[in-house]
DNA sequence: CATAGATCCTGTATGC
DNA sequence: TGCATACAGGATCTAT
């Protein structure tokens, strides 16, 4: 569910509230999350204790946390129901609730990683260089994201239009540009003005460019008012919802008004995902 | 190699 | 109210 603006949100909070301190005790239960580490929550668990805590990380979609001293990040991907909470000390229940996989005491505060359903993970990985910064090892396949200072273009667009896939699909293409999804995909189309059914290949250079650009502002754009809180499933560390909902110019208004021109915004499917879009000002 | 489709889960909304 | 069905901000594995 959290694309870029959101996972941000929370890079952003755990910055403030947990970088700088210490773990003193990790609590957990075995769990999928822990799938990529083979001995489950032990092993996590012997990674973060006793850490200090001195960076949080993003890339795309995924964060990470970086401990003092220590080549091994914990990272964080929230997949479609995942969350982030800080609590201060005493104010959340004294035992883990049913979908709160890991909980790491920092002494005035914990952080608690919720996820219902599952398809997020929490992976121990060790930090290698990937162009100008540390990345963990499992990001390697993962393509850098429009909003940090590595992102290629050019290489992206090399793969991009020699592609008979829907250009919908590509913008969702982890390995191919990161921290898109099916939100940012559709406002990102609607700002470019293009239909998200084109074959990439059948786009120009300029489109591309316009259309990549575009989802870069609208995740800015987003990333600067919390995020987006479609329902309840996404809230920041603190428990709070993200304002770029009321912003949302196609995604989940099938039925509504086109902003731009009255038009009634449709929905179709894409590779399975539900597409929306105004076809009176996408071509 | 590139691509389409199935699959992992739980919770919520909708319709009968 | 109960029950059945559809759908969800994702990514990976499998088959073609």
């Amino acid at each position: 569910m959290p694309e870029l603006p959101e996972v941000e949100t929370i890079r952003a909070g755990l910055e403030s509230f947990a970088v700088g301190r210490t773990v003193l005790q990790a609590e957990g239960r075995d769990s999928r999350l822990f799938r990529h580490n083979p001995e489950s929550f032990a092993s996590v668990n012997s990674t973060v204790q006793g850490q200090k805590i001195i960076g949080a990380h993003r890339r795309g979609k995924f964060l990470w946390l970086v401990f003092e001293g220590e080549p091994r990040s914990l990272l964080i991907h929230l997949g479609m129901s995942g969350q982030v909470r800080v609590t201060t000390k005493g104010s959340a229940p004294a035992e883990l609730q049913k979908h709160e996989h890991l909980r790491l005491n920092l002494g005035r505060v914990s952080v608690r990683f919720i996820d219902p359903r599952t398809f997020g993970h929490l992976t121990i990985s060790e930090l290698e260089m990937s162009g100008e910064r540390k990345v963990p090892k499992f990001l390697r396949h993962i393509a850098p994201d429009p909003l940090e200072p590595g992102f290629d273009l050019d290489r992206m667009l090399q793969r991009a239009r020699q592609s008979t896939r829907p250009v919908k699909t590509m913008l969702l293409d982890q390995t191919l540009l990161s921290g898109i999804g099916n939100i940012y995909a559709d406002e990102g189309l609607f700002r470019a003005r293009i239909l998200g059914t084109h074959q990439g290949r059948d786009l120009t250079v300029a489109e591309w460019e316009k259309l990549v650009w575009a989802c870069a502002n609208v995740m800015e754009e987003a990333v600067a008012v919390g995020g987006t809180s479609f329902d309840t499933l996404y809230v920041d560390v603190q428990g709070n919802s993200g304002y770029f909902t009321r912003t949302l110019a196609v995604y989940g208004r099938a039925g509504k008004l086109c902003r731009r021109d009255g038009h009634t915004i449709e929905r179709a499917v894409i590779a399975g995902r539900s597409h929306f879009f105004c076809a009176a000002c996408q071509r």
